[in-house]
DNA sequence: CGGGTTTGTGAAAACGCTTTCACCGATACT
DNA sequence: AGTATCGGTGAAAGCGTTTTCACAAACCCG
């Protein structure tokens, strides 16, 4: 053990000035002289100091700490997007000489683990993932903490958010089987329970009312995410209009139950039927057909927040954020 | 802004003893008159305090965090597994009143973003994930820091680690085959770099000596992990040998390309050639049959490091741990 | 009942940094 | 030449805890 951890008195003290004189080096403080910076520096590196972060917390009351909490009431472990935002926020904040805190948690109303780890002053800022409960981020932000949340919340006014373009993508996913040449085109939707369910859905809609189309709502039918009721809606779909020729599908997980019925009954894709995911969560080839889906720039989405919650941090009132989705056109439309 | 964040003297002065009193309230220092356990407690409740972290990582040296290190050299981004693991050490070390720092970077010999934030007194100690780098663990182990590896580490005897049992899975798996009556059986191995893909091709090759079959090595073929790879090498391994009846593939993506092969070839999986993956990474059915697969313990595999670490905090020295993995029979053999 | 132990408590010194304030010498202005 | 300005620096006071040490008061024992 050799306690002897190297502080910035020791540095100062080998560098013949006052410990003042090295703090302000280290926060770049232009009025030192330039020689005596280099000076300082040198002996930094020499003895590879490194500042002791809780004494500069307790003198800044800045922790350098940002909460990346992931509500685990909800799906997590079926999720693989999620340890992608995380990176992206992991990354970003370390750019910007700060770190990240996991916390997975059940964002239950009053969490006194949760509402005690961010109480002001434990961390700077905080951001939340799939957020099921507005409340514990409400109260965070009533004490000043600053925060945003990943995905859009459903009191999206309250919150300053970043989230994938969820209308947008299935808007141009819905025009491009439409500029395809389907006559016929139904969805399967998501949970519209979740924001990305209706933007998905309302997306669908704008883009055949652009197109001038009247939908029948028998051509809508829901699912919940997973593959198997991608799998029954598209039976389903099927015996009410056995001949669609074109489905746009509200996430690929979905999508593979919907491709598996279509190659079950001996259906053509996209011969006979076209089909788009969302999500592009799947890049290599999966099952027989490589899917055709809207991609969205997962990573990005953490790195935003990230930015974001910094902005927040420094004075800023950051606006929300939506970022762009984009088609990619493989084998299924 | 009620900048008044309570302190510990104010509680003290509310209560009308000394700070020191307080604070042995609040260690659960048995000396302290009960009585004034009580009083104090309330005043606490009363007002909200929470102690202030970096004050308290000041005067104890201990920071109550726990790095979370992820090599972003390898493949971050493809394996959906760590934020699963992430979500075990989190919940874990949340168990034990601390907290998980999230990092990700490129583990390269001395980075020092990795070095300055994990040298001791920054954090109480480190998990590492993915790593295909020893060097740097090696080295803050060298420090005196708590270090715990998630999964085996090319240098096992030097690491404490946790692991699944790589070997032992692929042994059922194959047995699994031999079991059915398959008496012609190959495998797709992985990239036997890492420790996994070695592991792997080696439990295979145990089951069927104890089995008494003589491997043929044109028998095992190897991929990269990638559903791609996985295609290729089951084409390969057809031409070699049309009459193979059962494959054990050291990963599901490996298997998913395989099982497309199969698929085209007009080959009935698993009537004609069974098939076993490895890792239960697609829990629902992806392409057209479900997968028969060895599943391990993800969420476990990030608790158990957890403990680990924390145990190696408190001065023990925890001994290397693998966790059973256990086969899952689903359609394809 | 006096000496020695306990028990419960407070004063004060850390912990390692930042930041205010005061200071001094040198430069700039009139 | 004298004063105002400024750039560069150090002394010292925090920041909110823990912990050592000393010290009363209460207890035990013969």
């Amino acid at each position: 053990m050799n306690h002897a951890r190297v502080t910035l008195s020791d540095i100062a003290q080998r560098a013949g000035v006052s410990p003042a004189t090295v703090s302000r080096v280290l926060n770049g403080d232009p009025r030192v002289a330039p020689a005596r910076v280099a000076r300082i520096n040198e002996i930094i590196e020499e003895l590879g100091y490194a500042p002791n972060r809780a004494a500069r917390t307790l003198a800044t009351g800045r922790t350098g700490l940002v909460a990346a909490v992931i509500d685990s009431n909800l799906n997590v472990f079926s999720d693989p997007f999620w340890g992608i935002i995380t990176t992206g926020v992991s990354r970003a904040l370390q750019d910007s000489g700060m770190q990240a805190l996991l916390m997975v948690r059940p964002l239950d109303d009053a969490d006194p683990q949760v509402m005690g780890t961010l109480a002001p002053g434990h961390v700077d800022g905080a951001i939340f993932f799939q957020l099921h409960n507005d409340n514990v981020v409400r109260q965070l932000q009533d004490l000043g903490l600053p925060c945003v949340v990943v995905g859009r919340p459903d009191d999206a006014a309250s919150f300053t958010y970043v989230d994938s373009d969820n209308f947008g993508g299935a808007e141009i996913a819905t025009t491009h089987l439409l500029k395809r040449g389907c006559t016929r085109v139904a969805t399967i939707a998501g949970d519209v329970r979740l924001s990305s369910g209706r933007l998905r859905l309302d997306g669908f809609r704008s883009a055949l009312a652009h197109a001038g189309i009247e939908l029948d709502e028998s051509f809508v039918v829901f699912g919940d995410w997973t593959d198997e009721s991608g799998e029954a809606a598209m039976n389903e779909l099927l015996n009410r209009h056995p001949d669609i020729d074109g489905v746009f599908i509200a996430n690929d997980a979905m999508a593979i139950g919907a491709l598996a019925v279509l190659d079950d009954r001996g259906i053509d894709v996209p011969g006979q039927v076209a089909v788009v995911g969302f999500d592009n969560m799947f890049a290599g080839r999966i099952g027989r057909k490589q899917l055709t889906t809207v991609q969205q720039d997962v990573e990005a989405l953490g790195a935003t927040a990230a930015s974001m919650v910094i902005e927040a941090i420094q004075g800023a009132v950051p606006k929300s954020v939506i970022l762009p989705t984009h088609l990619v056109v493989r084998e299924t439309a």
